[in-house]
DNA sequence: TTCCTTGGTTGATTTAAATCAAAATCGTCG
DNA sequence: CGACGATTTTGATTTAAATCAACCAAGGAA
């Protein structure tokens, strides 16, 4: 147990995504006390099935997963996937057990931090305070996306959207922007989009064809970005 | 704006959907000069647009509100309905200011609780804080239900569940389970759900026919709860 | 009243994506 | 290595819901 606790965010290579920034070392240090290292997960293991009880939050170090919410007829829908940095369990807070589970797709470590020390270091540290709102307050925005992408957008545009998205998260973590290795299967993409295992294969093919994508298995390279975000519908219309 | 503060929470009719349990009336107190009363808001008027910088939550006290993202294109997705005692304006923490318009559907009024007062209310009352947090987390909850809607349910499905899903929260508020008026017209409806004006026109039709559901305008009686459920899919399949 | 506008319904037709079906490729494990 | 299962691709067919097109009803304004 004290050898899980060796975290040290001060050198963490994705602490500036999820610690707040302009933290003192003495408030950093007082963080590394709360955070605990997870063990190592593999591809498949689950970090929480839905209804554990709720112990915290996870903030992802490395790999990625997906958050599945299932119906009562045994249906699932992915709802998130998550990479470094990011934080996963934010479902749960409210009724204190999880809603959903969050399944490891590659090779995945995380920190975990149990709510009830974040929630008092945050009493007494605003700056991490506020930082905690707008963890929840960006997840609500993203699922808000998910929900204009799901209700109003064609197969080709979600396509489309879900690779520009992942383009832009791992650019952010500093990653290529147009090359990238997919962790999800065909079939969690076409899940998470509403859509069918055949219809995501096509539609990558069809992007290959019309010049905006390269795909290789897993591997994708974007060859022609502004043609994808057409394709999206993201960029602004008005401009003729 | 001293007549603006004429807020009692203690009387309020819709506290206990929005504020913890168990606060002494003390803390009822400080609450009650933290939220102000702001403005009644007429049917199609904006409680806020996209873009408004952040100021803080609203809480409604009476009427409804649809929630609304628009995208780069133009076009917009229902993301959320909001009755008496839920909170509004959770997805603008983050970037502080909001990603969606907030729209009165009928004649409403809210109470406003700039996030500043509420913060620092929330560091000195823990049960605050917590409930908070709650607020936040049902409203993951709530979009990751939506989202398994969108992606999953045939429209059927999706009418039903909307239905079942206005029905509680109308239970919930001590209104009838089984008759309600919708405050919402059916664009709004086939917006939030992914559809057609003519798909809802015509599901309507058909759960009426089924003997499911009465529906005279904007009139709505629920005459089969368990057929209902059984087309929402939402019951458990696993009894035979 | 009559004219609009907005919201809602109903019917005919089209189509995007699902489904059904089969083959190809990949990974991994004895 | 070869074989089995899982994943992915490709093709043919079906279908649920969108689109297109009228039409109707309820208010408001003139």
């Amino acid at each position: 147990m004290s050898a899980d606790r060796q975290i040290r965010c001060g050198n963490c290579a994705v602490a500036k995504l999820c610690l707040p920034t302009g933290l003192s070392d003495s408030e950093i240090g007082k963080m590394e006390e709360v955070a605990e290292q997870k063990r190592q997960l593999n591809t498949k293991e689950y970090l929480y099935k839905a209804g554990d009880s709720f112990s915290g939050l996870y903030a992802v170090r490395s790999g990625s997963f997906k958050s599945v919410v299932v119906a009562a007829n045994g249906d699932s829908q992915i709802t998130s996937f998550t990479f470094p940095g990011e934080i996963l369990g934010l479902d749960a807070y409210k009724g204190k057990s999880h809603t959903s589970y969050a399944e490891a797709l590659e090779t995945s470590s995380v920190c975990a931090l149990p709510f009830d020390q974040l929630e008092s270091l945050a009493q007494r540290i605003p700056a991490l305070q506020r930082h905690v709102y707008s963890i929840f307050s960006e997840e609500i925005q993203q699922e808000n996306e998910i929900l204009l992408l799901l209700g109003k957008r064609s197969a080709e545009m979600r396509m489309a959207a879900f690779l520009i998205n992942l383009s832009s998260r791992y650019s952010q973590r500093g990653y290529s922007a147009s090359q990238f290795h997919l962790s999800m299967s065909r079939g969690d993409i076409a899940n998470y989009l509403g859509l069918t295992v055949e219809t995501v294969s096509r539609l990558l093919n069809r992007l290959q064809k019309t010049g905006a994508i390269s795909v290789t298995q897993r591997q994708v390279e974007i060859t022609n970005m502004l043609a994808l975000s057409e394709l999206a519908g993201t960029h602004c219309a008005i401009h003729d």
